[in-house]
RNA sequence: CGGGGCGUGGCUCAGUCCGGUAGAGCGCUGCGUUCGGGACGCAGAGGUCCCCGGUUCAAAUCCGGGCGCCCCGACCA
């Protein structure tokens, strides 16, 4: 007769915990098919919330929204070599319909770089067509052994970003820019601190010339890839023929980009802020904001504790705060506390008897640094003027936490590989280390200690003093970060 | 695909070894008392015990076959 209430412990088994919040928190469900998911209203809210922000930040860079079909010929796919080769092994694919063979198999797409290119090819003529920056918002198809709700499941929902540029230097801005806005989102409306760099050959988009990543530290100190952003060089362009004529008139291939973020972000933001309690939204991307719990002893002081709740509703909506009243029935105040904490409502607002008198409200964080009040009675007209600024506040300090946690969790200046295995055996988490640059190397590691590198290191994550040698004892070429990972 | 585990009300599971009236907790419905940190009482609803076959007077339980799910390893946003 275990408490079922309680979740169980981030300390006891941090894979269970992480299940239990994405059921009970009312996030996901289970689906009729293997691997997939439903994302329930709660958890599709964030996902909408998540949406709106990168959006916008696409629009203001100058990209369009257009949708392009879910299914491409086996033929279209095939085309690009390491493209298909990345990606075969894990293709849905349809070879029936209407109640008949189909004459040419169609594949669910995993990713649409064969959908878009073949046809949006016909769409630039000239230099002046260019660049063309196109974005989708779609569900795509990895059939992957293994799934988890949210980190990997066999249907997931995300962006896709898919632009053509004149030439590299024009195609490699825009890379860079988007992973840019990647960690902009991440950092400023998940709270999520990312390391951000470059891939090795061997991590590398199947078809890509250069991949890019933001790489978070979940509280189980192993790393997430948070999202991609991919310079595909003149791969695509060759293989659907994506040509246009330049200024001097000739023929050239354009340069192509994609990138993109899933729906995984939203099991990135579980990890990155969740407690033994529950959730832990970011204010900025939390759908309900401030939950008012009314408090009462008898019907009459329902009416008066409702009508005093309604009112606070209305002005923190004015304020343009996400609120609700919980006017559920037959339901104790403190069983409401404990459910709005396990889906991570920021701000709890208790209003009772006592605080009708006294024209006040009980505020709650639902996290809290240091040093700080939970609890704080403040008059109501007080609240609705100072609450939106402390949503923000609290949207930083989550920042701060995960930026504290990411550093002590975060060793650099590694060079033995003894010394490597010790560190990630017993603490895990980033480390910086040197790399000669071999894949053979690489693997060997990977194999040896089930870290890969996440990214390659630029120049704003560099040590002071780079690392002389790489693990293998060989000089280094490069600084790398390595981690276990999702 | 290799290794482990499990299929019993909506959920978590007991019962299976040793065949004999299908159970518990949570959730749900109604009524009443409660309500400032997970309330309580009373009354109720809800089940092809994963499927097919076999053994038996009798199968959730034993035997054979199938299907499904979960967890751990190799791939991935």
């Amino acid at each position: 007769m275990g408490d079922d209430r309680k979740l169980t412990t981030q300390e006891e088994d941090f894979s269970a915990w992480y299940n239990e919040i994405v059921y009970k928190a009312e996030l996901a469900a289970h689906s009729q098919v293997r691997g997939c998911m439903v994302i329930r209203p709660y958890g599709f809210r964030i996902w909408e919330l998540m949406q709106g922000a990168l959006d916008s930040m696409f629009k203001e860079t100058g990209h369009q929204n257009a949708y392009f079909p879910m299914f491409l010929p086996q033929s279209a796919l095939d085309r690009e070599a390491q493209h298909v080769e990345g990606f075969a092994p894990e293709t849905a694919v349809v070879t029936r319909a209407g109640g008949a063979e189909l004459e040419e198999p169609l594949v669910v797409r995993p990713t649409s770089e064969a959908v878009i290119w073949p046809i949006a090819a016909d769409w630039i003529d000239s230099y002046r067509d260019l660049p063309v920056l196109l974005n989708q918002w779609t569900n795509v198809v990895r059939w992957e052994m293994r799934t988890r709700p949210f980190l990997r499941t066999t249907e997931f929902l995300w962006q896709e970003g898919h632009t053509a540029h004149v030439d590299e230097e024009d195609a490699r801005a825009e890379t860079l820019r988007m992973l840019g806005i990647y960690r902009t989102f991440m950092e400023d409306w998940m709270a999520m601190p990312v390391y951000t760099g470059r891939k090795t050959a061997a991590e590398r988009f199947a078809g890509a010339v250069d991949t890019f990543a933001c790489e978070a530290l979940m509280k189980d100190n192993k790393a997430l890839q948070a999202g991609t952003s991919h310079y595909l060089g003149e791969n695509f362009a060759r293989a659907f023929d994506v040509r246009f004529q330049t200024v001097e008139g000739e023929h050239a291939y354009v340069h192509n980009t994609s990138w993109g973020v899933s729906t995984r972000l939203i099991g990135g933001l579980i990890m990155t802020h969740g407690d033994d309690t529950g959730l832990i939204l970011p204010p900025r991307l939390a759908p309900i904001q401030a939950i008012i719990v009314p408090i009462w002893k008898n019907d009459e002081q329902q009416a008066a504790v409702l009508a005093v709740a309604r009112e606070v509703e209305a002005d923190l909506l004015e304020a343009g705060i996400r609120v609700r009243v919980d006017d559920r029935q037959g339901m104790n105040p403190g069983a409401k506390y404990y459910d709005w904490e396990r889906k991570g409502v920021p701000v709890r607002l208790e209003i009772g008897p006592r605080d009708v008198e006294a024209g006040s409200v009980m505020t709650v964080r639902r996290f809290t640094p240091e040093g700080q009040d939970r609890k704080r009675a403040v008059g109501r007209t007080e609240l609705v003027a100072e609450l939106p600024a402390q949503l923000e506040r609290m949207q930083q300090e989550l920042y701060v936490e995960a930026l504290q946690r990411r550093a002590a969790n975060t060793t650099t200046g590694i060079e033995d590989y003894e010394q490597f295995k010790d560190v990630v055996e017993q603490k895990g988490g980033f480390v910086f280390t040197g790399w000669c640059g071999d894949p053979v190397c690489e693997a060997r590691v990977k194999e040896e200690t089930k870290t890969t590198i996440r990214v390659i290191v630029g120049d704003d994550l560099a040590s002071h003093v780079p690392p002389a040698s790489c693990l293998c004892g060989d000089e280094s070429v490069m600084e790398v970060v390595r981690a276990r990972a999702y």
